[in-house]
DNA sequence: AAATGAGTTGCTGAG
DNA sequence: TCTCAGCAACTCATT
């Protein structure tokens, strides 16, 4: 099962139903090369398709329309993925991003109503001839560091997709299947299923809960709540474009103007259209900044804070990249790290890997792996954990784990709210900590999520489930666990043979060292396009303010396991850190990779 | 123009 | 069970 091709597969299924010689054609090629070929070879006239804003996008948006227009075909571009135009509400907003929802609304309401869904189309014509007198080109997979190698199974990692020929393996253009694509069905694990039918479906469920609907508010969803979840879990919907953000705001509103509940609806933020207003922002942003918006470096709108483990800045972005496009975006390296702490490091790994020793924190990375999708609140606390509030590791390092694992994975999203949660902007109010274990408590005092995911905790008193370490002799023993390991063993911290590790770290400790080192990086005050940040100069910076804790300032004394930093380093690329790899299928790789450009 | 209040989502402990 | 001050103190919008 696969959200992807669920979505594919629903949408091929509905344009049949509407002419049965119709369907999804699926075509194997990147369209940079496919469609020059096309054009020609079916007399093509008019080519339609839906601007996007993400980085890789624009490029290859920029690279079809050129080829379109030396072919002599009319290119016709429609925008639907957000409530507002993204590029309009950056014109709105005097070219600038929108870094606050009051901001964004403002913005919004400048650009206009939010336009109404329009309904599908009644019928469709047939589909004219559609001969293959062409060759297939391979997209350049050099260096290119495919997070879905190893799901694959078979040899030249089971990748069947461009051997099978344009039109696939029976030649019919029929949407790529599972097998195809070199998974075994049952590699992925997520219970999540996706496709337009199944998203409209739970959106006339939710709306029909008036009170559900009308009262929402985010802040007042659990983030433990898994069967089912709080919140709509629409998002991965939204993604795939099965379902339209202004069907779902529209939908929502009529809901809103008609309750009539004692103490009225929710309102934005809060409120359900609030989220989508938020998703917006984070668009609209992007669409300001450009590519550097999901990094630092070249970012005015992102602090510099001198985390552990930043990206190795490898690739300049020239006007030959950009024309490149797609195919060049992405054989470039995927954003590899510097390894400055061997701890940091080692904290990374548990963290991305769910075996922290923090059973909260385990739980929904654990949950996160395995199903693609936790709780926005959940989201916020293993990334506060991450950065300001635990590890001091480097948001990019964390989103770059989001990014391969999240279902509902949008470039924009992902990194804006790593910057906020990590307080390198759109937030700052870095003395609001989230605690592993208290945080979890309030909304699951029995820990039933951390009982569900991470089961060799399951039969564990509540009263130490949050904090294992803390147990007595006894209770472990009748809940048949031991609490040893450092959670990067090859087994048994994983939960077999009754074990779970030991907490990485002293809580208390790190959010007071955390504390200490943002209140320096914010009273230094760089952004990321601050020549001292991409120089080094820093340092001097930080040095007089007399902090410690920044990148490249090694805390490995007394480290006895050998593990050097130097060792380290050539092992790290995305996808290798953590261990039980083989979880989630991953969708669409493009947008997964994150180039960290020299700006 | 300086001051004030608000900001989707912190934690702890007292009353 | 709930509310609130204290913790230490950021940025933005409004007045």
């Amino acid at each position: 099962m696969s959200i992807g091709l669920d979505c594919q597969n629903d949408l091929s299924d509905s344009i049949q139903k509407l002419n049965p010689k119709s369907k999804l054609f699926v075509l194997r090629e990147a369209p940079q090369t496919l469609f020059p070929k096309l054009f020609k070879a079916w007399n093509v006239t008019h080519l339609v398709f839906e601007r996007d804003t993400d980085a890789y996008a624009r490029g290859r948006d920029l690279v079809v329309t050129e080829l379109a227009k030396k072919a002599g075909v009319e290119v016709i571009t429609r925008y639907g993925r957000t409530l507002w135009d993204s590029d309009e509400v950056v014109a709105k907003h005097g070219g600038k991003p929108t870094m606050s929802i009051t901001q964004l609304q403002a913005a919004g309401n400048a650009v206009g109503d939010i336009p109404k869904p329009i309904p599908a189309p009644a019928h469709l014509p047939d589909p004219g001839d559609m001969p293959l007198d062409f060759e297939q080109d391979k997209p350049t997979t050099a260096g290119f560091d495919d997070l879905n190698a190893p799901h694959r199974s078979g040899g030249d990692n089971g990748d069947n997709t461009y051997r099978a020929g344009i039109a696939g393996m029976s030649g019919d253009f029929a949407v790529e299947t599972l097998e195809e694509l070199g998974f075994p069905a049952a590699a992925a694990t997520t219970p999540h299923r996706g496709g337009e039918t199944i998203a409209l479906g739970k959106l006339d469920a939710i709306m029909a809960d008036a009170e559900y609907t009308a009262t929402f508010r985010k802040p007042q969803t659990s983030p433990a709540a898994f069967e089912p979840q709080s919140t709509t879990l629409l998002s991965p919907a939204l993604h795939f474009g099965a379902l339209s953000p202004r069907l779902f705001y529209w939908r929502a509103r009529t809901v809103v103007d008609a309750y009539r509940g004692k103490g009225g609806p929710s309102k934005p933020p809060e409120s359900l259209t609030g989220q989508l207003l938020f998703r917006d922002m984070y668009f609209a942003a992007q669409a300001a900044v450009g590519a550097p918006f999901t990094q630092t470096l070249g970012n005015a709108h992102c602090r510099f804070i001198p985390w552990h483990l930043p990206s190795k800045i490898t690739a300049t972005a020239t006007t030959a990249d950009e024309e490149a496009g797609a195919v060049d975006a992405a054989a470039s390296n995927t954003s590899p790290y510097d390894v400055d702490s061997a701890q940091a490091e080692r904290w990374f790994r548990r963290w991305a890997g769910g075996t922290t020793g923090f059973p909260f924190v385990d739980a929904l990375m654990r949950q996160l792996r395995r199903e693609g999708w936790i709780h926005h609140l959940g989201r916020h606390l293993v990334a506060c954990f991450l950065t300001r509030g635990g590890c001091y590791v480097h948001w990019e390092r964390g989103a770059d784990v989001f990014a391969e694992l999240l279902l509902d994975h949008e470039p924009a999203c992902n990194a804006g709210n790593w910057q906020w949660l990590s307080c390198a902007a759109f937030y700052s109010q870095y003395y609001r900590v989230y605690s592993p274990v208290a945080f979890g408590k309030k909304w699951d005092p029995r820990g039933d999520l951390i009982r569900r995911y991470v089961p060799e905790l399951a039969a564990l008193d509540a009263r130490y489930i949050y904090e294992p370490w803390k147990a007595p002799g006894k209770a472990l023993e009748e809940a048949g666990v031991r609490v040893v390991g450092d959670g990067l063993g090859e087994g048994e911290e994983k939960g077999e043979g009754g074990t779970y590790p030991e907490p990485m770290f002293d809580f208390a400790e790190r959010r007071g060292a955390c504390l200490a080192a943002m209140k320096a990086a914010y009273s230094v005050g760089l952004h990321g396009d601050d020549e001292r940040a991409r120089d080094g100069t820093w340092r001097e910076l930080f040095e007089q303010a007399g902090q410690t804790e920044m990148q490249g300032n090694f805390d490995d004394a007394g480290d006895d396991d050998g593990e050097h930093a130097d060792d380290a380093e050539h092992e790290v690329r995305r996808g290798k850190h953590g261990r039980g790899m083989s979880d989630t299928i991953r969708e669409g790789p493009m947008d997964r990779h994150v180039k960290r450009l020299k700006i």
